[in-house]
RNA sequence: GGGUCUAUAGCCAAGUGGUAAGGCAUGGGACUGCAACUCCCUGAGCGUUGGUUCAAAUCCGACUAGGCCCUCCA
C-alpha cells in the first residue's frame, strides 16, 4: 500500500509497526454543533483507508476522540471554548450539547456508511490519561508552569517544525484575527498543556490536578487517547490538512517528549471541501449539512459517491452541479447492477474476478486512488463476457470498500390497498393504450406521477416505482 | 512576509517520458403512441512561458491564478 506521508512530503509504501496490524488514530469532531458536509469529508475518506487497510488483509484497530471540553478557539487563552459557546447559544449545559451533538454526529456516519471506529473515546473521560503525561513533561523539563498554567517548552525540541517546515522567525504572530499575545509563554509557539487560570471562569467543566482546579488544553487529548488505546507506537494518523500546525505538530511533540522515541510514523491529512468563496465554515455562507442536502431531495451516498469521485488529497470546490452529476452516477450505477439480478445463472469465474479485483485493489493501494476504483467497477459492468453472477460477485467485494449501497434495494414496504389501487390503474391504462386512447393513458400516468409512482412501459410489460 | 498544496474538455477525474481512461452533463440515433428507463454514437492537446530529450500533460526553471496553514477549524 502506498500513502502520501506529510511528515516525509512524499508517497511511500506503508510498512506498520507490527507486520499485519495496523493501528490507527483518527481526530474526531468537537461536539459542539452539526458537522457540516466537509467535515464529513474527512471521514468518508478515512473510512476508506480503514476499509481499504482490511480489505488488504491488515488486522485494523482504530481509535476516535469526542472533543467535549477544552477546545478554546486559541492556546493564547484568548478564545471563546466552543463547547461554552454552543451551550450558551443553546441555553444547555456543555454535557448535554455534547451528547446531542456527538448522536447528530454518528447519525450522519450511519447515513454516509462510514463504520463506527473500533474505539471512540470522550475527552472528558480521560483525564487522569492527561495529568500522567504532563506530570512526566514537567519532571523532564519539558514543561513549565507560569501565571497558573503549565505549558509545553517547544525550545526543548530540535526539530519542533517536522511536518510544517516553519521557520521561527518567519512565523506571523496574530495573523489570525483576535489572537493575543500570552505574556506567560517563554517561546511563542510553546502551547498550554493545563489550564487553572483562564479568562473562562464560567468554565462548566473542571477537574482536580496536581496544579489546581482546571481543564486540559486541546491537543493533549489526543495524545492522551491514543497513548492509552493504541500504545506507544502509532502506525497512521489521519486528519484534516489544518490540523498540521498546530493541532499534530504539538501531539508530535508531547508525545514523542512523553515517550523518548519516534512515537507515529505516518501523517495522513485530509484536503478540505471548499465552497465557491473558498473554506467552508460554520459561521459563514450556506451552513452545509447532512440535512439540508437531503431536504433538498439528495441521498446521503450520492455525496459519498460526490467524495469518491475525486481525491482525498485534492481540495474540492462543492457545487450543486457537481452533487447532481454524482447523484446521476449513483443512481445510474445503482439501476444497472439491480438489473443484473434479473438474469442470474451460471458460477463465478474465478480468473476473471480476480483480475479485477488485482484491479481494483492496485487502485486503491496506489495512496486512495478512489476514481479509478470507481473505474474499475464501471469496468466490470461492462465486460459483455463476464456474466451476472460474477458482476454481482464482485460489485458485493468491490462495497466492502465503497459501501455506496450498491447491492441495497429500497424496500419500501407497499401498503397492499396501495399496490392494488396501482395495479389496476396499469391496467386501465394499459386497455387505453390498446384502444389508443393516449389522453387517458397520459392522464392515468400524470395522475400516479403526482403520487409519486412512476411508471414505465418495459418489454415484460409495465413496471412501477415509488420514489 | 514564510510554509504548503493545486492547475487536464461545461463539471468531476485518470495519467509518473512514447502521440489524452472513465463518469456526469450536452448533441444525434435506436426503442416508445409520446415520454421515462435502457442501448449505440458524440468532445479537449493538458494555466502561461523557457529548457532537457529522438520524444513531455508527464522531468527542470520562471511566471500567473487559486486553496489552505502561520496558535478556532476536518
Amino acid at each position: 500500500m502506498k500513502l502520501y506521508n506529510t511528515l516525509t512530503r512524499k508517497i511511500e509504501e506503508f510498512v506498520p509497526y507490527e507486520e499485519g496490524k495496523v493501528k490507527m488514530y483518527t481526530c474526531g469532531p468537537t461536539v459542539y454543533h452539526f458537522a457540516h458536509i466537509g467535515n464529513l469529508r474527512n471521514y468518508i475518506m478515512e473510512d476508506i483507508l480503514e476499509k481499504t487497510l482490511r480489505y488488504i488483509g491488515y488486522d485494523v484497530t482504530r481509535c476516535m476522540n469526542i472533543t467535549d471540553v477544552g477546545h478554546l478557539s486559541s492556546d493564547s487563552d484568548s478564545g471563546e471554548d466552543k463547547m461554552l459557546k454552543g451551550a450558551k447559544r443553546e441555553h444547555k449545559t456543555v454535557l448535554e450539547i455534547a451528547e446531542q451533538y456527538t448522536k447528530a454526529f454518528f447519525d450522519d456516519c450511519t447515513k454516509l456508511h462510514i463504520k463506527m471506529p473500533d474505539i471512540v473515546s470522550k475527552a472528558t473521560d480521560n483525564i487522569p490519561e492527561y495529568i500522567k503525561i504532563i506530570q512526566t513533561l514537567l519532571e523532564k523539563g519539558y514543561a513549565y508552569e507560569a501565571g497558573g498554567n503549565i505549558y509545553f517548552d517547544v525550545s526543548k525540541l530540535k526539530d519542533y517544525y517536522v511536518l510544517t517546515n516553519h521557520r521561527e522567525d518567519e512565523m506571523v504572530v496574530g495573523v489570525r484575527e483576535g489572537v493575543e499575545v500570552d505574556q506567560n509563554k517563554h517561546n511563542q509557539a510553546d502551547f498550554v498543556l493545563w489550564f487553572t487560570k483562564s479568562k473562562f471562569e464560567d468554565q462548566e467543566l473542571k477537574w482536580d490536578s496536581p496544579w489546581g482546579v482546571g481543564y486540559p488544553g486541546w491537543h493533549i487529548e489526543c495524545s492522551g487517547i491514543s497513548l492509552k488505546y493504541l500504545g506507544e507506537h502509532l502506525d497512521i494518523h489521519c486528519g484534516g490538512v489544518d490540523n498540521i500546525f498546530p493541532h499534530h505538530t504539538n501531539e508530535i511533540a508531547q508525545s514523542e517528549a512523553y515517550l523518548g522515541h519516534k512515537w507515529c510514523n505516518y501523517w495522513v491529512h485530509n484536503e478540505h471541501l471548499n465552497d465557491a468563496s473558498g473554506k467552508m465554515s460554520k459561521s459563514s455562507g450556506e451552513f452545509l449539512t447532512l440535512s439540508l442536502l437531503e431536504s433538498k431531495g439528495y441521498h446521503p451516498l450520492a455525496y459519498r459517491m460526490f467524495c469518491l469521485q475525486s481525491h482525498y488529497r485534492k481540495p474540492l470546490v462543492f457545487t450543486y452541479e457537481g452533487l447532481d452529476s454524482a447523484s446521476n452516477s449513483y443512481f445510474k450505477l445503482k439501476n444497472k447492477i439491480k438489473s443484473l439480478k434479473e438474469q442470474i445463472e451460471g458460477a463465478i469465474e474465478q480468473e476473471k474476478m480476480i483480475k479485477y479485483q488485482n484491479a481494483f485493489q492496485n487502485a486503491l493501494e496506489d495512496d486512495l486512488n478512489t476514481s479509478n476504483a470507481l473505474t474499475v467497477l464501471y469496468n466490470v459492468l461492462k465486460d459483455a463476457a463476464l456474466n451476472n453472477v460474477t458482476k454481482l460477485a464482485l460489485v458485493s467485494d468491490f462495497e466492502k470498500v465503497l459501501s455506496l449501497g450498491l447491492l441495497e434495494e429500497e424496500t419500501c414496504s407497499i401498503d397492499p390497498e396501495l399496490e392494488q389501487y396501482i395495479l389496476e390503474k396499469i391496467q386501465e391504462r394499459s386497455e387505453a393504450k390498446k384502444n389508443k386512447d393516449f389522453s387517458l393513458a397520459d392522464q392515468i400516468r400524470n395522475e400516479l406521477a403526482e403520487k409519486g409512482i412512476i411508471i414505465r412501459d418495459t418489454r415484460e410489460g409495465t413496471k412501477y416505482e415509488i420514489e
